[in-house]
DNA sequence: AATAAGTACGACCGATCGTGCTAACTTGTC
DNA sequence: GACAAGTTAGCACGATCGGTCGTACTTATT
């Protein structure tokens, strides 16, 4: 067994390698809920590392497959900052206040400088076909399933009520931290957290099921 | 008097320039829900309107004036689509209700091929500082205030609990008109405007005044 | 030590960007 | 009909974009 892993392309990896591309992807996740997965350009994000526009390409067969790779990152980083967090949580209701909590945690942290990475994404991509928004779309529809999951899972446990529209709960959940990161990104209004947290309160309370309390 | 009238900048519009300024900002505000403000250039704006690329720069000092033209005829086509007709509704709830109908009914028509022009904008130029970026959130946080001021009235006629925060009242109503236009424009939901007409009965419903019914 | 592959760089390409300049044409006023 | 002003197009510029290429350096294996 040699120590450098096959990469994902068939191409062999060195450990400096991984480095710089892990690096190269970080900085471009964060750049990207700044200047856009498009308006960022390959040319600022080898400054933003300190390397040249060609090595920074290298790393990559085109600019899509950059960005693509962008996304991935910026999931593994949302998933460590906000959906494991919230596993610590009990299964039910506490689970879901818990990652809509851990995701305004991680708005109000400054995780991605231009808000949730992938809510950014989706406005910019909305309306431009290809790879890259076919992407994007794949992994928000898979973070929304989560919370889909995580709130049938309180439904048929009783402590939300089963007769519920899922879909419905989802959607409200959702806006509400759609909303919040806007009006806290654009607007600068670091009181939008508290909002939300507010409605979602309600909004649970309000679909609270039968079970002992 | 003269049959020309002088334009804003000084300069004495032609009623040819007129008709072409307009039909360029009418196409501009349309494409840059789709390219994005920054995004849209100026020669495929002109290619979208049967001019040259010079023919169209004519009529703005920079690509900058452009833009924020681009955003008082947004709100202009806004204003006509959306907040002029909810005055047709009685004052009270029936108008909180009514321009939310009016704003959903916007996008369900495709009033701007991607969704909400300040919604859209928003999401591009947080993060970016400037002129076009203050004068978006100028015009956004104007139509807020709209917003809150027949919230306000409908509490102030008891329709809606005057006890209630006014502030907390408008971001959830906003939260469920930027949700429906996420849903709608990026995953291509069609149910996503019937979601946010139930949310906001709801919301509506709930903190209804003691006012007769 | 030799070798093969991965990594990084600088120079360069064609395309497109915003923008300025100039000349021709159209419109409205005298 | 002359004249001024507004409108439009053609052309060229410098900058920046994504992308290619040849090359030197580094790493890991033999």
């Amino acid at each position: 067994m040699t120590t450098t892993t096959p990469g994902k392309d068939g191409r062999r990896l060195r450990a400096d390698g991984e480095r710089s591309r892990h690096a190269i992807l970080t900085a471009a996740a964060e750049l990207a809920t700044v200047e856009g997965l498009d308006g960022l350009s390959i040319g600022r994000l080898a400054d933003h590392v300190g390397m040249s526009k060609s090595g920074v390409f290298a790393h990559f067969r085109s600019k899509e497959e950059l960005q693509i790779a962008t996304v991935d990152t910026a999931r593994e980083i949302f998933d460590r900052e906000v959906s494991t967090p919230a596993l610590a949580a009990p299964e039910g209701v506490a689970r879901v206040m818990a990652i809509c909590e851990a995701f305004l945690s991680h708005i109000e942290r400054g995780v991605f400088p231009g808000g949730c990475f992938f809510i950014s994404a989706a406005a910019e991509l909305e309306g431009k076909a290809g790879p890259v928004r076919d992407h994007v779309l794949a992994v928000y529809s898979e973070l929304l399933e989560g919370l889909g999951q995580l709130v049938l899972r309180a439904q048929e446990m009783g402590e939300l009520d089963p007769a519920a529209d899922t879909d419905q709960l989802v959607f409200e959940l959702d806006s509400l931290l759609v909303g919040a990161n806007m009006q806290f990104v654009f607007f600068d209004d670091r009181r939008a957290p508290d909002r939300a947290r507010a409605g979602l309160r309600g909004l649970l309370e309000r679909n609270a099921g039968p079970s002992p309390r």
